[in-house]
DNA sequence: AACTATTTATAAGA
DNA sequence: TTCTTATAAATAGTT
């Protein structure tokens, strides 16, 4: 419709293709409402030009917004693939921060684990030091008399530097949360507390000092 | 254009409005799609029938996704304006669950730190005890000769027992880890250990028994 | 932006 | 619906 036929391909002309998307954007303009009017539809159309200019026409009795909105209830278009940029960039953030926290969180509880199996070994070599220490008493007790020698080169207080030295694992701090998430085995189990060297301290000095006595 | 003119308002007659519908749809989608090639436009549009059918055309080289984000970007269309039945009600529920999780985390970690305590508290207390006991021995070798005695009637094995009968606070686990969200105080902390029972039948003990002999 | 020869779209009828 | 066709409308090329 023109003064000559044209095929439908990109207009090479940067000038003619301007004007003919002035001219026919009108005219699109001008039969999307027309079709809305005459038809009852609900039409949105939206335009953007080589340049990035919008363009749009709506319905009158309606919004854009709703019509994206029905758009996307009717194809099931999920709401993660609109807003791409900002709305994934800060989902993957998100992702990323969940993640990161999680890891922080599981090395806390491990910490907080270690701690506690660590004071559950140390109460019960405790605990059983001063059963033994008890049995002690209890023997001479019964053997009425009798006396034994606490070997004066042995250190009678041992056992209490022993506990002190205790290396607890996961009780020292990393210098940084972060670390944490980082390297999740900032404290390696290799590194935790071994029983051997109290037992048998206490094992010799209950084998040095058979006999003893009470008055 | 055609056989008459006619007005651009809403056609009456039902049959005459779904032909004109059909008619100028397929006229509308053929010059939206010719404006976007000839021109290098990206365009969408979206098309309601009164009958609620989708009609859709969208640029080849584009989505309509990408159009709607760009056409969200371009009008600073707020994300939670459309979508706001079921995003807006999942985006509750996020919240909603996000609390209670973050609850119930807070409750595990003070259940844990509650254990530690007791730990520790029950530690010093073996500690303290046993330290006394050496005490005694190193009093008694100190006295060479001397010795005590251990009355009959006294349990020697009460601190063992003491310990085992230790009430420790926030051991025992609620019936479901949803209580611990629901009713922080699950376990109040008037129902945590106190440290008097122990320490006196120690020194109980130590003060009845002050006077020991090892060969 | 206006003009206008032509093409295209389509209203009404079949 | 689809086809036909007279006619209205759109617009390519020109000014």
């Amino acid at each position: 419709m023109g003064r000559g036929k044209i095929a439908i391909k990109r207009i090479e002309n940067r000038t003619n293709r301007q004007v003919t998307f002035s001219k026919r954007r009108a005219g699109l303009l001008k039969k999307t409402h027309e079709l809305s009017v005459l038809c009852d539809a609900h039409i949105g159309l939206i335009i953007f030009s080589t340049t990035g200019k919008l363009y749009q026409y709506c319905t009158e009795t309606t919004s854009m917004e709703e019509i994206i909105r029905r758009y996307q209830i009717a194809t099931g278009m999920r709401i993660s693939e609109n807003n791409v940029d900002p709305y994934d960039q800060l989902l993957q953030l998100e992702h990323q921060l969940e993640n990161s926290v999680n890891k922080v969180r599981a090395r806390k509880f491990e910490l907080l684990e270690q701690q506690i199996d660590n004071l559950r070994r140390k109460e019960r070599m405790l605990e059983e030091e001063n059963e033994q220490m008890f049995r002690m008493i209890k023997v001479d007790d019964d053997e009425q008399g009798a006396a034994w020698k606490v070997e004066e080169d042995s250190d009678q207080r041992h056992h209490v530097q022993v506990l002190d030295q205790f290396p607890f694992s996961g009780e020292a701090q990393p210098s940084s949360v972060l670390e944490l998430a980082i390297n999740p085995h900032h404290f390696p189990q290799s590194s935790s507390f071994r029983l051997q060297p109290a037992q048998p301290n206490l094992q010799d000095f209950t084998l040095h000092c058979p006999n003893y006595a009470i008055n």
